[in-house]
DNA sequence: CGGCCAATTATGTACATACATTATCGTCGC
DNA sequence: GCGACGATAATGTATGTACATAATTGGCCG
């Protein structure tokens, strides 16, 4: 740790038995971790407490530097974490404010099904239902594409432990992706195999209800008018689109759940 | 901008006639906004179009820092971003390599349904279906809340130009909000009270599909069976629970939808 | 009184330097 | 050959200093 070369270095707030400083205020960092760590929590654990209020203003980086007895350049870079995690608001020469709580966005992931069966401890396969190219227009359009791009259309189901769970149904576009046609899809999943091919960059998606039809139904193994969870996801890389997904799951052997991932709570163990 | 001043300074890398530099791989920063942004978009714009690949290993700090004629600090800032945003993976000693693209987790943002229906140009309002004070175990049990805490009940409906869009059942831990007893919500919605009055700190989502009871089908006004897109969240503010709350919203009339929001892509103008 | 402009103040970026941390690599000893 | 162990090379953190940027504040002038 580098509390040691710290300690005999500063001089700026009162210190405890363990090298803890201890601020004016009453707060006082942990000593545990980064410097600019500690100052994170010691911020936040006051908004959260709420001895900080919302749109209240936070003294500036001089004066907290030497509140915490720590440089300005370290309260800044916890400050800016704050504020890039929303926590904070900073206007230039205004200062530093709770943010007004409106962190309405809560975010949930969406992860891949293999990687949710397996690591659920169950046992993963898929297999391709059909599979063919075609030109855009041609039957079917999809609109974020131009008519007459050739696209590879996909129907493959995704079973756990055998029992159908998820049937997606993909396009991927040619003029993108042209080695996808000589991929056989024998071992690697579509889904898993465009992941490590095309360099990510960034993905739209919607997720609603709707009633399974009745080739829907007999494919997963259900009644049909049984309700299914729609994921549509398009992904793009540098502004061309590379595929649009639709995946469908049975409601009740399929669920999204997850923490909020800007859980900057969890982040600073409050 | 700060480059009259870094002209006179820095002679690293060669410079094109409009002060950007030039590095001698080809790429060169754009000169557009603050140098650790320029040096993110170069690297990261290394990496999408396949110039390093997944997996490969980037030049050191120092060598980056040579290459595009800037300090060392600079390009660890740049380099940092992107690795917390999840384009690169850092190890001390071994270097920097390009993340292996498991990049799964896309993230899916959950608005408040009074939002999302004014947003769009409707005209939101709610009702109070219910309102009543229990405790917990008594009739019904929130799993996270000690047997015998004071809860507050509610179920509300949520209509957008007058139709039902969602039914909302809401549990409120009496004990860590004492004040909601007092709260008529008959202005303000329970979900848009709550996010005012406590300092945020974490939820939890669970989004499923379920087919529609014969009471819900009626108080939404839909067949029974209909799909459903089930919601459930519940908060957690210092590790006590505030609320639990189950959101049913009839398939076709709401959605999720958004692009990731780690998208790194669209934050460096890719 | 009202609008324009300059001083002030707070945040933002950049560089230099120093030292901490931590895996990896290679060498030495067995 | 193999394990312990120390040198080493990479990232990570902290501070000092300087200047850039932006916006509020307040004063000056019409």
């Amino acid at each position: 740790m580098q509390g040691a070369a710290r300690q005999s270095l500063n001089g700026g707030a009162e210190r405890g038995p363990a090298g803890v400083s201890v601020a004016l205020d009453g707060s006082s960092l942990d000593g545990k971790g980064p410097l600019f760590g500690q100052i994170k929590r010691a911020v936040a654990g006051q908004i959260l407490r709420g001895r900080w209020q919302a749109g209240e203003r936070l003294p500036n980086e001089e004066q907290l530097s030497s509140l915490y007895g720590v440089s300005r350049q370290t309260v800044h870079k916890a400050i800016a974490l704050l504020a890039r995690e929303g926590f904070l608001v900073r206007r230039r020469r205004a200062g530093t404010f709770v943010a007004s709580v409106r962190h309405d966005r809560f975010a949930l992931p969406i992860e891949d099904i293999g990687d949710v069966i397996t690591r659920n401890g169950g046992v993963y396969e898929f297999r391709i239902l059909d599979r063919k190219t075609l030109r855009n227009g041609e039957g079917l359009r999809w609109p974020d594409v131009p008519d007459g791009t050739p696209l590879l259309s996909l129907d493959c189901l995704h079973l756990g432990d055998g029992a159908p769970i998820q049937y997606e149904r993909r396009l991927v576009n040619l003029d993108a992706v042209p080695e996808v046609v000589d991929e056989p899809f024998d071992s690697v999943a579509p889904s898993r195999w465009l992941v490590d091919q095309v360099p990510w960059s960034s993905a739209e998606h919607t997720v609603k209800a709707v009633n399974a039809t009745a080739d829907l139904a007999a494919l997963l193994g259900v009644e049909p008018g049984t309700a299914c969870l729609s994921i549509r996801r398009q992904t793009v890389h540098l502004n061309r689109c590379i595929t649009l997904v639709h995946f469908l799951s049975v409601g009740d052997r399929f669920s999204l759940s997850g923490s909020s991932i800007t859980d900057s709570a969890t982040e600073l163990n409050l």
